[in-house]
DNA sequence: ACAATTTCCTGCACGC
DNA sequence: TGCGTGCAGGAAATTG
C-alpha cells in the first residue's frame, strides 16, 4: 500500500531486473479507464515492442521502449506488477497483461483501481499532466536549499500540504512526510513562510536521508505492499511517527496524535513538534 | 493565481 | 451472521 519515491523505486531496480531486454508479444486490457489512449491504440502501439530500459521520475516509472515510445505507469495507492509464465491463475483485479515473446506475462494489478498508464512518444513525456511540473528529486544534487527556502517561503500553506504537492519536490507521499516532520520537530499544520533558515535545512537534511534510508531497505511494506520480486519492504521497522498514533515519542515519551491535515492522516508529537509564528533564526 | 475541497475506487474494520 | 458506515489515500478536477 502506498506505494512511495522509495518503494516505486523498488519496483524499478526489481522489474529491470526481470523484464529489461524483454520484448512484448501481445497485451490484454481488462480495465481500459487507467489509459489515456483507447485499448486498440494501446494494443496495437504495444506489440513487438522492446522494454530497453525502466527509469523513474519521482513516484513514476518510465519504461522506455523500441521506436521512441515511453510507457509512463503511476501505482497511486495500490499498484503493483507481478511477473509469472503465461496461463498461471492471475490474482483478483489484474487490470493489464503484457505477454513477452519468452513464455512469461507482465502484470498490472490494482484493487482499488486508482493507478495510471500513459503511452507517449519520448519526447512528450514531461508534457504530460504531473509530469509537466514535478519539483526536484528529493536528493542533494536536486533540492537545493535556496530553493526550497524560496518556494517555502512564497507559499501560504500548512507544511504538510506543502510536502504532500508533487510540484515543490517529488517523492514524498503520506508516511514519509510524516516521518521527516518527526525528525525535523516541526508541526505539520506549521504554516510554511514562517519556518526559519535551521528548521528549512534540518528538514532539508531529514528529507534527503530519509529517502536514501528507505530506498536502502527496500521501502515500507504497509499492509500488504510487496515489489516485483514479491518481497516486502524492511524500512517499517525504521519508522518513528507514521502509525504511532497512542504510542510514546520516541524522543520524549509524549504520546503521539493523529489528526488530519489536508484529508490525509498525520501522526505527530505535541510535545517537540509545536506551532510557532514569525521567529527570526 | 493560489489554496482548499471533492472525486475516483475497493477492501476492511467496526458497531449493532 | 450480516449489513451499513467510515476510513484508507495520490493526484486530477472542481470550487472558492
Amino acid at each position: 500500500m502506498m506505494p512511495e519515491l522509495p518503494e516505486v523505486e523498488t519496483v524499478r531496480k526489481g522489474l529491470t531486473s526481470l523484464v529489461a531486454g524483454a520484448k512484448i508479444k501481445s497485451v490484454e486490457v481488462i480495465y481500459s479507464k487507467m489509459l489515456n489512449v483507447s485499448p486498440e491504440e494501446f494494443k496495437e502501439k504495444l506489440v513487438g515492442k522492446e522494454i530497453i530500459k525502466i527509469e523513474r521520475r519521482g513516484k513514476y516509472l518510465l519504461f522506455r521502449l523500441s521506436d521512441d515510445l515511453t510507457l509512463v505507469s503511476h501505482l497511486r495507492m495500490e499498484g503493483k506488477y507481478e511477473i509469472q509464465p503465461e496461463g498461471t491463475e492471475r490474482p483478483k483485479h489484474t487490470n493489464i497483461v503484457f505477454h513477452l515473446t519468452d513464455g512469461r506475462e507482465l502484470r498490472y494489478k490494482d484493487t482499488r483501481m486508482f493507478g495510471k498508464m500513459y503511452l507517449v512518444k519520448n519526447e512528450n513525456v514531461f508534457d504530460l499532466s504531473g509530469l509537466n511540473k514535478i519539483g526536484p528529486e528529493p536528493t542533494d544534487n536536486d533540492l537545493k536549499f535556496d530553493y526550497l527556502k524560496h518556494q517555502l517561503h512564497k507559499s501560504h500553506r500548512k507544511i504538510k500540504s506543502f510536502l504532500l504537492d508533487q510540484s515543490n519536490l517529488a517523492g514524498l507521499g503520506n508516511i514519509y512526510c510524516d516521518e521527516v516532520l518527526w525528525m525535523s520537530k516541526i508541526n505539520p499544520e506549521q504554516q510554511t513562510n514562517y519556518l526559519n533558515d535551521s528548521e528549512i535545512e534540518s528538514l532539508r537534511k531529514n528529507i534527503i536521508k530519509e529517502i536514501a534510508a528507505a530506498i536502502k531497505g527496500h521501502g515500507t511494506t504497509v499492509h500488504s505492499y510487496s515489489n516485483a520480486y514479491g518481497e516486502a519492504g524492511e524500512f517499517q521497522n525504521q519508522l518513528h511517527a507514521y502509525g504511532k498514533k497512542g504510542e510514546r515519542c520516541e524522543r520524549c515519551g509524549t504520546v503521539m496524535e493523529k489528526i488530519k491535515v489536508a484529508q490525509r492522516g498525520t501522526t505527530f508529537c505535541p510535545t517537540c513538534q509545536v506551532i510557532h509564528g514569525d521567529l527570526s533564526d
